[in-house]
DNA sequence: AATACGGGGTC
DNA sequence: GACCCAGTATT
């Protein structure tokens, strides 16, 4: 093993965090918190990791759930194919796997939802197999200590994904593949990492050159398009018109105060007729609402509404008449939070 | 290799 | 307001 290997063993033993998913063995319970933690802070998983695993202790439970209650369960989490896909794993573990949670990295990997990173680290943390994972933190931190230069993602993955596996501790797969992101999340971050605290300055080529701040590599970002939405809260009685989304896409599959693009009032009622079918009898002007998306914004402007005439759904099951008591248990995007919040004030 | 896909914390 | 985060699927 080499130096910095057993070194960064020794770290983790003192300094990790003691994190509700470090406590299990259990491959499902791992599992989940690797597909959770995919580009979310651990700070924002906690809870609802706890709420899953009430929920969903394991993967017959899950299987055997509505992929509505599945959702609203990760209502706020973002990227929701996450939790389509754990759903759809779960059911596929249990029709055709034998409700046994694959064992080899291949077959993991083969899971939907699951890409080369969290393989590894399943693999690894679950199983104890030295199959590397490679993340944000440890391209970061493997890229410092070995001042890798950065030609192209894919190589630079590559060689890493190599020098991980080249090192890795018997018996401690696990600790190793936490213990290098444990690093790249408490010391070597980003901006301004703490080498001050860093247990591998002594290893570490980008410390002894003073170049930390050429890791990472930013590359740049296209700025996202704006869209205006026109969005309607139809009210009949005590009740709401609420739109299920289409099941692919953004947003796919949870519940919207509907709306059609455009920036003009007069627009709204021929547009939605458009759309959806349904003739609006458009009111009074009730919020704006902004919401910035990683790759898009939407730009709200929301009414209030009735449904002109006695239109029928019964065509329309993406449609549905909710009570406001009973509006929190549909799955609802935080971009619509601050018109649902409207509603209950008034 | 580039883009779609959420949301929130941070400086 | 820009940057970034325990990435994956699709094209």
């Amino acid at each position: 093993m080499q130096p910095w290997a057993e070194i960064l063993l020794g770290w983790y033993e003192e300094e990790k965090r003691d994190l509700p998913w470090r406590r299990s063995r259990d491959p499902y319970a791992i599992w989940i918190s690797e597909i959770m933690l995919q580009q979310t802070r651990v700070e924002t998983v906690r809870e609802y990791y706890h709420r899953w695993m009430t929920r969903f202790p394991d993967i017959r439970s899950l299987a055997e759930a509505d992929l509505d209650m599945v959702l609203k369960l990760w209502e706020g989490l973002g990227y929701y194919s996450r939790a389509r896909n754990l759903h759809k794993a779960a059911r596929l573990i249990t029709d055709e796997m034998g409700g046994i949670f694959p064992t080899s990295y291949k077959q993991i990997l083969a899971l939907p939802g699951v890409g080369p990173y969290t393989a590894g680290a399943v693999a690894s943390i679950a199983f104890g197999l030295p199959v590397p994972a490679v993340d944000g933190n440890v391209l970061r931190v493997m890229s410092r200590i070995f001042a890798l230069p950065e030609i192209d993602q894919t190589s630079v993955q590559t060689a890493i994904k190599q020098l991980v596996a080249d090192h890795f501790p018997p018996g401690r797969e696990g600790d190793y593949t936490q213990a290098l992101m444990e690093l790249g999340a408490l010391v070597c971050v980003p901006r301004r990492p703490l080498c001050d605290c860093c247990p591998l300055t002594g290893q570490c080529q980008a410390y002894e050159q003073n170049t930390q701040s050429l890791w990472p590599v930013i590359r740049e970002k296209k700025p996202g398009k704006e869209i205006k939405r026109l969005v309607v809260v139809i009210k009949r009685g005590d009740e709401i018109l609420m739109h299920q989304r289409p099941a692919t896409g953004l947003l796919a599959g949870l519940w919207e105060f509907p709306g059609v693009e455009g920036s003009l009032k007069k627009e709204l009622a021929p547009k939605f007729t458009d759309e959806y079918g349904l003739q609006l009898k458009v009111g009074k002007h009730l919020v704006d609402a902004i919401h910035v998306f990683t790759h898009l914004q939407w730009d709200m402007k929301v009414y209030e509404a009735t449904l002109a005439g006695d239109d029928e759904l019964g065509g329309k099951p993406d449609f549905r008449w909710i009570r406001l008591k009973e509006l929190e248990q549909l799955a609802i995007p935080t971009a619509f939070r601050r018109i649902r919040q409207v509603l209950f004030t008034n």
